[in-house]
DNA sequence: TTGAAAGCGCTAACAT
DNA sequence: ATGTTAGCGCTTTCAA
């Protein structure tokens, strides 16, 4: 009969017994394993033979408390369906695989809550680096971050004054854009669709209001937002909302390409003609927005190397370089389709 | 001048500073915090007030390798962009963040290879519990999940030897039921449209060809895959392949939902009528299904329950419950919309 | 309800 | 190239 253990729990092979197996210190075994060429070569074959045979895993967490240090990556986002951050997740999975570092993901669904709950939990595993979206954090959240003795970097807006680093474009510059051109286009009583309506959306809106108040074309009325998340089928809706309340509208730029394709289905539904009774312009440039039919106008945003880079920033400091700049705008680009070839080019008749 | 520390590293406040500002021992303060109830009332509220006073955050670390467990639920899938597992994933967030588990998100990218090294990484974190998308594991990593000891949910599929648990669906019915759908609307040259090409895919073709093989319609010229990822463009690009190589196709079953857009809108482009000449009959019935013009067939997966309960039945199992029954079966939902709307309900003609 | 002592499994620092 | 020693910060166990 076995003697009871002093701590239970199931045992599992640690470094020692490693160690004992073959014939060296635990300290030799743990280099072999981190460090390969601080090792003689046939020691390194010994030791890797005999953790394979014995199904060795290294514990995780006596390693980060001896060390003081982890391999992990927190990545703080409002939202783990929408398309925007999926892609944005991609670039981040891309550029963390081809180095050490593991990537842990924390939903924030858009409550400044729930960022700095989690927040508070990443901070505790001591992360080699912090991804966050955004530049809205509330005070604590901004107070945690800047204590944090880790990289940080905030993605997805260029602002003012970073945290620590920051990758992102302007949302208010982009929006101005999309709505200069629908007004080039000669659109006159162009509408805005929003939802969600977080920050990045209300920089949108207020691009969008400047440059409608500089061509003198802004009314209200044609505002139409929720603070329900974006989908498709909500853009019909919001569609149909626009056209009750101003069925004189006659482009719209949507807050995002969900709702510009729910609206085209919808115009397609009741007959109205794009682009040539009504322009549509989305944002993100999804990839479907090139397909549809008419092809459909948009902001390509730069999603997936927003996430790259947002890493390779954070690696890079992590290895110990100097960044500059902290601040890098990766801008956007107004890609025209026929959604709104009204009037391609020429300056719209009064 | 202070004295050189033995070993170096930013201090940051610990339990016992904390605890000595309390003048309590240090088991008091992590009694206080991780279990307030067990310490006088006020005891708790002198040390909750030191606590944020001094800014202190536990070491997860220390903590994991104390108690010899951890709270973080490892998820391995094998997309990150993909909109049905963005769908699974908020079913598993919705149901963790009422608990006290973390999720750890892992991206297979479709690699056995990956998932192995992954499950390495997660397992050497001694997490709470593990859900894996696929029964499709390698030899290796089916046998480094048979000896974790933490629970498992297979999640995705229905399938003979659990690991563990699981929650899922089969595939090969589902698929059998779409195409039946489509006999019986009366559509006599169905294709079947491809991406990817992944283990649950392959067993939706399995489904289409049993379904067609029992109408004795089955013709492998009508059967088009690749391995790339399926996106809405590429659903246009193999409904053109297809039309290449069978001009009297009728009506196409399609692996996916974005595949199925894909081939509408390039078949709204050819003005090939929907459904009259052409059927289309998606599969997992995401949201833009029902609003495109014409609405397009689909068969619904129930995405989210399949997180939520794979999560519950972990959390329910770590919480020492018996789960049974071990293997859910969620089934599916064949939503029959105009796409498929040829010939509702009477039998084909011949 | 509170405390003292003893590790958890690993790695940093300092040898050799 | 390899070993010795001493912790990392917390929680378990046992005791009061």
């Amino acid at each position: 009969m076995k003697k009871a253990k002093k701590r239970l729990g199931k045992k599992r092979i640690t470094l020692v017994e490693i160690a004992s197996a073959a014939e060296v210190s635990a300290i030799t075994v743990s280099r072999a394993l981190r460090n390969p060429q601080s090792v003689s070569q046939e020691l390194r074959q010994r030791i890797q033979q005999i953790v394979d045979d014995m199904g060795y895993v290294p514990d995780a967490a006596a390693s980060a408390l001896a060390s003081a240090r982890t391999n992990v990556i927190g990545v703080l986002i409002p939202s783990v369906t929408n398309n925007v951050f999926a892609d944005v997740m991609r670039g981040i999975y891309a550029e963390a695989e081809a180095s050490a570092f593991r990537v842990q993901l924390g939903n924030t669904r858009y409550s400044l809550i729930e960022e700095e709950r989690l927040l508070r939990v990443f901070l505790s595993q001591r992360p080699a680096g912090l991804i966050v979206a955004g530049v809205d954090q509330s005070e604590s959240a901004r107070a945690q971050l800047l204590q944090a003795e880790c990289p940080i970097v905030q993605i997805m807006e260029v602002g003012h004054d970073p945290v620590d680093m920051m990758v992102g474009f302007s949302h208010h510059r982009a929006a101005f854009a999309a709505t200069r051109h629908l007004v080039e286009r000669g659109y006159r009583r162009i509408a805005f669709l929003g939802a969600r309506m977080d920050p990045r959306t209300q920089r949108r809106l207020q691009g969008f209001v400047q440059a409608l108040e500089e061509a003198e074309m802004l009314d209200e009325k044609l505002i139409v937002t929720t603070p329900r998340a974006s989908t498709v089928s909500l853009g019909c809706e919001l569609m149909s909302e626009l056209l009750a309340r101003a069925p004189d509208a006659d482009a719209v730029f949507c807050n995002n390409d969900d709702l510009a394709v729910g609206v085209l289905f919808e115009a397609q539904r009741r007959r109205i003609a794009v682009p040539h009774q009504f322009g549509i312009c989305g944002f993100n440039d999804l990839e479907i927005m090139a397909v549809a039919n008419p092809a459909l106008t948009s902001v390509r945003t730069h999603r997936e190397e927003m996430g790259r880079k947002a890493m390779r920033m954070l690696i890079d400091r992590i290895g110990g370089k100097h960044i500059e700049p902290r601040l890098i705008d990766l801008g956007y680009e107004l890609v025209a389709r026929e959604s709104t070839a009204r009037n391609a080019g020429a300056p719209a008749p009064v």
